[in-house]
DNA sequence: GGCCACATGTAAGCCGTTACATGATTTA
DNA sequence: TAAATCATGTAACGGCTTACATGTGGCC
């Protein structure tokens, strides 16, 4: 089985909601799929081109300021079709990596400790994102365009995601306090 | 900033629990940490041979049937300092990408009833897997050896997100089938 | 003047999957 | 006797990150 390079589609999509710069794909990307999907610029810009020489986007603008350039991409026809296409595929289930979790199955080997660290630092980037999420969520407001409202359900999914994290960083933290006071004793 | 293999760790740390061949840390990986850390062959092999090399494992014993070999290897007081070293470490956090949740973003672009199927499956997967963690938690039952009990904390987590998933599926299929009928109307 | 944001790109190189290669043993 | 499991490995290749390279414009 091949595998695809989902980055293409990623482009698409952003450019299917209005024309953009790879530039402004980076931010609006970070704005709006930063916990569930990031570009980097080395993934960004050849493919950008590709999809060009493959016509799936047009230049539409080249905005010139002195030596500065700026490139302003359209999604063709070609494009939209391709984009499409990929969307009605059935999602390909993948098993994401958890480096905290594999560090906390091997927990035994190292004191109580650095296990409870582990955790606590994980429950505090946790309330970070809550916070961030809720900022999103006042961001988009009430106003529905098509695509905000499928935003919405992605910041919905990531909400629901946290906070069963945070129930559970509670959970763990207490189950390991009562072990480390039945070792003290 | 360098990146590291974890690979190593993964291997070193399933080591520490008891000495195996490279395909029982396969079999072991996929019984006990399947949804959330999986290797596959192409790593595992020739990073052991690599361990080995560098003396963090030890060749406990080669036997042979026939001309089919089968290598035991033990960790070594160099190997449980490295994965100590690597324990100690902060995680470092990464946003994994989620292809659902990409094409539930762009799923303005397709008619309602894509996304809908797109949920209806993940839903289904969803069941699935609690099913699984019900059976790891049975094969867990009451004994508590040391690492049992890390083990049981991951499976935990993996419960948790599970359920705040099937939550959050019911909410969107409610939304949708709700903006369904009132386009309808 | 210095820093940050804007803006586009290239190159190196690891990471990891997939497919290939090989063959024995057990089970239905 | 066919299929599944046991068992170890290699090769190709693509994906992706990181670092590098370069320069402008605005703000404090």
């Amino acid at each position: 089985m091949k595998r695809i390079n989902k980055t293409r589609y990623a482009l698409l999509g952003m450019l299917s909601h209005q024309p953009m710069s790879g530039y402004d794909i980076k931010k609006a990307l970070h704005m709006s799929t930063q916990y569930f999907w990031q570009e980097s610029d080395g993934q960004i810009y050849p493919i950008l081109a590709e999809l060009l020489k493959e016509k799936c986007i047009t230049s539409l603008a080249i905005e010139s300021q002195g030596s500065r350039t700026r490139k302003v991409y359209q999604i063709s026809s070609k494009g939209l079709e391709e984009l499409k296409d990929w969307l009605v595929q059935e999602v390909v289930p993948t098993i994401p990596r958890n480096e905290l979790l594999l560090k906390l199955f091997f927990g035994s080997v190292v004191p109580l400790e650095i296990t409870q660290k582990h955790i606590l630092e994980h429950q505090r980037q946790l309330k970070k994102r809550l916070e961030t999420y809720k900022k999103i969520d006042q961001g988009l407001g009430d106003e529905k365009s098509p695509y905000q409202l499928y935003w919405q359900m992605t910041v919905e999914f990531g909400k629901q995601i946290v906070q069963a994290q945070l129930g559970w960083c509670q959970d763990a933290l207490k189950l390991l306090k009562k072990i480390e006071q039945s070792k003290s004793q």
